[in-house]
RNA sequence: CGGGGCGUGGCGCAGUCCGGUAGCGCACCUGCUUUGGGAGCAGGGGGUCGCCGGUUCGAAUCCGGCCGCCCCGACCA
């Protein structure tokens, strides 16, 4: 039974494990329509623990939720212009409804912008209307050619904040500042290293003035965009005609940002903390933080250790999510293998002898060099230790997830011939310089799949900055930061 | 959309070449014994063999068309 239940392992085919992960710790499973794919509980609550972390950071940073529909008019998607150039080739588009042909096709929405800036638009009259901070939780169809759970589906769910200033400079300082959010939530609350900075102009949102992207890097070294923000300049509100009246009594055009994060970040989290075992979850969004493991010999013990196993998890309840897997279908070393495939950071494990010596004993799923995988802890200590435990497991699995980007970054590359092996090769990140050329950028996209994720962010550059382009060896016009992606 | 692979109980597969009415492992149900790293024995339930059509006395198997999934590319959160 072990031999059938095992996953690919990662250095053979990581594509593979990705996939047996997704199955086999139920997060999600195929649908009948294609590229769809079905959210299980598992990992659906691991989504909700995202969402209400991020709705949270929204809220805090002055955003409001507000709700606009599923269908928008084909004629609306159509009135900026290098808006519908991106996104019409990868929309759905609903021609028919109560039995007859509709007099203008629905498009089912990609994004929101051409929905949510034609109602908004009456909703700001004056500057003292600004600024318009929304956001909305929804879900969007993009007709995408090649899916793959999570990380590129049909339909995904999202949040897409949408925000309208009075002027540009408040507009770019949204953009940045939601760049920031979402690289805070990245990095505290999913354990997940990542780099932020510019997308070039090939990369940018369709529509946008400037695009901003958190970068990180997946456990097979390939970069995955996590998240981005959009400043639109007036674009959206010069189609949509969203103006309103400036304090000297001028109209003007408001100034809009578009941002969001996605599904996908579940798929960055697999990608990012998972092994050969199975699902790695940092507990701020694990679905069980810890999960106790009663294990008993005759219908006595069972009780006893029943017992006990509720007395922690009601303590803890407060402040841990705690579940007591009392199934009498399973022996211990099943339910072991199964709750480490699903990522749970902490399992207790409470038998008869335990009981006994009022003691329990707690086993991680993720231990760093010099930290010990199993402890055994009295039973008022545990109440103390296991929070503190979790928070730790979080701290040490952010780290481990930063040292190993670090380890698979390069920096000072200048040799085109070496970057070609580098992506060919083992991958990662590779800081080098660019001209500021398309072509060169699609000729390192030609020869090694390998684009630029982002100009970092200034934090993120070397030191000695690169001087010339890594693929035309001419003077080097920005720092960027290449790798294949998914 | 191009190239390659594959669709058979929930999962993984055999059977297809050479047509004869579906089988194995895991999972599931019942009972007993088990339970500190994937339990054992006994009994049992579940499949119009991806879909549609054709050939044939007879199709999982042969022929045609379609759909879906996986991998590699081009498009993308």
């Amino acid at each position: 039974m072990a031999e059938d239940t095992r996953l690919t392992p990662q250095s053979e085919d990581f594509s593979a494990w990705y996939n047996e992960i997704v199955q086999q710790a139920e997060l999600a499973g195929h649908s009948p329509v294609r590229g769809c794919m079905v959210i299980r509980p598992y990992g659906y609550r691991i989504w909700e623990l995202m969402q209400a972390d991020l709705d949270a950071r929204f809220k805090r940073t002055g955003h409001q939720n507000a709700y606009f529909p599923l269908f928008l008019p084909l004629s609306a998607l159509e009135k900026e212009a290098e808006h519908v150039e991106g996104f019409a080739p990868e929309t759905a588009v609903v021609t028919r409804g109560g039995g007859k042909e509709l007099e203008e096709p629905l498009v089912v929405r990609p994004t929101s912008e051409a929905i949510i800036w034609p109602i908004v638009a009456d909703w700001i009259q004056s500057y003292r209307d600004l600024p318009m901070l929304l956001n909305q939780w929804a879900n969007v169809v993009r007709w995408e050619l090649r899916t793959r759970p999570f990380l590129r589906t049909t339909e995904f769910l999202w949040q897409e904040g949408h925000t309208a200033h009075a002027t540009a400079e408040e507009a770019l300082e949204e953009t940045r500042s939601m760049l920031g959010v979402y690289r805070a939530f990245m990095e505290e609350t999913m354990a997940m290293p990542v780099v932020t900075g510019e997308k070039t102009p090939g990369e940018r949102f369709a529509g946008a003035e400037r695009t901003f992207a958190t970068e990180a890097l997946m456990r097979d070294n390939r970069a995955l965009q996590a998240g981005t923000s959009h400043y639109l300049g007036q674009n959206f509100a010069r189609a949509f005609e969203v103006q309103f009246q400036t304090e000297e009594g001028e109209h003007d055009y408001v100034f809009n940002t578009s941002w969001g994060v996605s599904t996908r970040l579940v798929g960055g989290l697999i990608m990012t903390h998972g092994d050969d075992q199975g699902l790695v979850v940092p507990p701020r969004l694990a679905p069980h933080q810890v999960v106790v493991v009663p294990i008993w010999k005759d219908e006595d013990q069972r009780v006893l250790v029943l017992e006990a196993a509720e007395r922690l998890r009601s303590v803890l309840a407060g402040e841990l999510r705690v579940h007591v897997d009392a199934r009498d279908t399973l022996n211990p070393g099943a339910k072991f293998y199964e709750w480490e495939r699903k990522g749970v950071p902490l399992r207790v494990e409470i038998g008869p002898r335990d009981v006994a010596r009022q003691q329990v004993v707690a086993v991680r799923r993720f231990t760093p060099e010099g930290e010990e995988r199993k402890r055994f802890l009295g039973e008022a200590e545990a109440i103390a230790v296991l929070p503190r435990l979790v928070d730790a497991i979080q701290a040490e699995l952010r780290d481990a997830a930063r040292q190993r980007r670090e380890a698979h970054s390069v920096r000072g590359l200048d040799d085109y011939g070496t970057f070609r092996e580098r992506m060919e090769g083992e991958g990662g990140f590779v800081y080098a310089g660019w001209c500021g050329s398309e072509a060169c950028e699609a000729k390192a996209k030609e020869d090694t799949g390998a684009t630029i994720r982002v100009l970092p962010d200034e934090e993120f550059r070397s030191d000695p900055s690169p001087g010339r382009c890594l693929v035309c060896g001419e003077a080097a016009a920005a720092e960027a930061l290449w790798a294949r992606a998914y």
